[in-house]
DNA sequence: CCACTAACCTGTAGGC
DNA sequence: TGCCTACAGGTTAGTG
């Protein structure tokens, strides 16, 4: 499920709980999600400080006094709850959550002002994975990333730099994180629907002879950046207190104009077609046939 | 290097 | 109710 997005939404609920707090306990319900978690990962948690929680593409970052820092990618089904007793719903004394099919991974940890909270982690598909790293650009899971899509390293110049002379259809092109980092499925979808672009389209007939994004390029870099801020603008309404948080991180409701949307009328007013869908490499791809060229 | 497929794993929705 | 198939928000190993 996650993109970028989501990942955002699940640190920043759970940061009020864990930046600054100390790790007191680390349990595995396994030894691997997708891949096994690396030795010495309970050691390198337990006892640490945490810093200020951050995200990169699609990676949760909990950055560790040690100077290590654990990651986690969630995959397709993966989400974090939390157990605390500011939790609407919670014991008023902290007490271990009822265990639930899937957990895998439990964090307790110990706040200043919050107090004790168990951070559990559940992914029924195990596709996610945890890991430790020093430093980011030595990290095999960052090394070949793209920018951040919100950060200043990205524009339609960069995109015209990678796409140039290259054919592949631009649908697959925003899935490969070597060109943006932390785009998925549906906000691709997404995207390409507000630039109006045909997710066939091969990248190079995006970029001008002397290397310049044509218009279509132009219009497609702001409209992955507003999308995914709507996005996280829409997630991190449902995060704005704290105490509400006591369900799962990484799962929440947004309207979307083409994902899932096969056969229903394009949002378009001037616009009478239907959303179609394609299979693209393997991914379903939904777009309007008459809007995205 | 490029483009595509199969694979990882479990759950769920829909057809019959 | 049950059985079967198709599909799901991600990545990567392998193929040609």
């Amino acid at each position: 499920m996650p993109e970028l997005p989501e990942v955002e939404t699940v640190k920043n609920g759970l940061a009020p709980f864990m930046d600054g707090a100390i790790i007191q306990k680390v349990t595995l319900n396994r030894e691997n999600l997708r891949f096994p978690f690396p030795t010495g990962f309970v050691g390198a948690l337990e006892g640490q400080r945490i810093g200020q929680l951050r995200r990169r593409a699609k990676y949760v970052i909990v950055p560790l006094a040690s100077g290590q820092n654990m990651l986690a990618h969630l995959g397709m089904s993966g989400s974090f709850r939390i157990n605390n007793e500011l939790a609407e719903g919670a014991a008023r004394k902290f007490e271990p959550s009822k265990a639930q099919k899937h957990d895998h991974v439990i964090i307790n940890v110990l706040h200043p002002e919050r107090g004790p909270a168990e951070i559990i982690y559940n992914d029924p598909r195990r596709f996610g994975y945890m890991d430790l790293f020093i430093e980011e650009d030595q990290s095999p899971h960052f090394m070949n990333m793209g920018p951040e899509p919100l950060g200043n390293q990205f524009s339609a110049q960069h995109l015209a730099d990678r796409f140039k002379g290259k054919r592949t259809p631009i649908k697959s092109a925003l899935l490969d994180q070597r060109n943006v980092a932390g785009l998925g499925n549906i906000y691709v979808c997404e995207a390409l629907f507000i630039a109006g672009i045909a997710p066939q389209k091969q990248v190079g007939q995006l970029v001008r002879a002397n290397g310049a994004p044509k218009k279509s390029l132009e219009l497609l870099a702001p409209a992955i950046v507003n999308v995914l801020n709507e996005a996280i603008e829409a997630g991190g309404s449902s995060l704005k207190d704290f105490k509400h948080t006591d369900g799962d991180l990484g799962y929440f409701q947004h309207r979307f104009k083409t994902y899932d949307r096969e056969g229903e009328n394009c949002v378009t007013d001037s616009c009478n077609g239907k959303i179609a869908r394609i299979v693209q490499s393997g991914r379903s791809t939904f777009y309007c046939p008459k809007c995205q060229r």
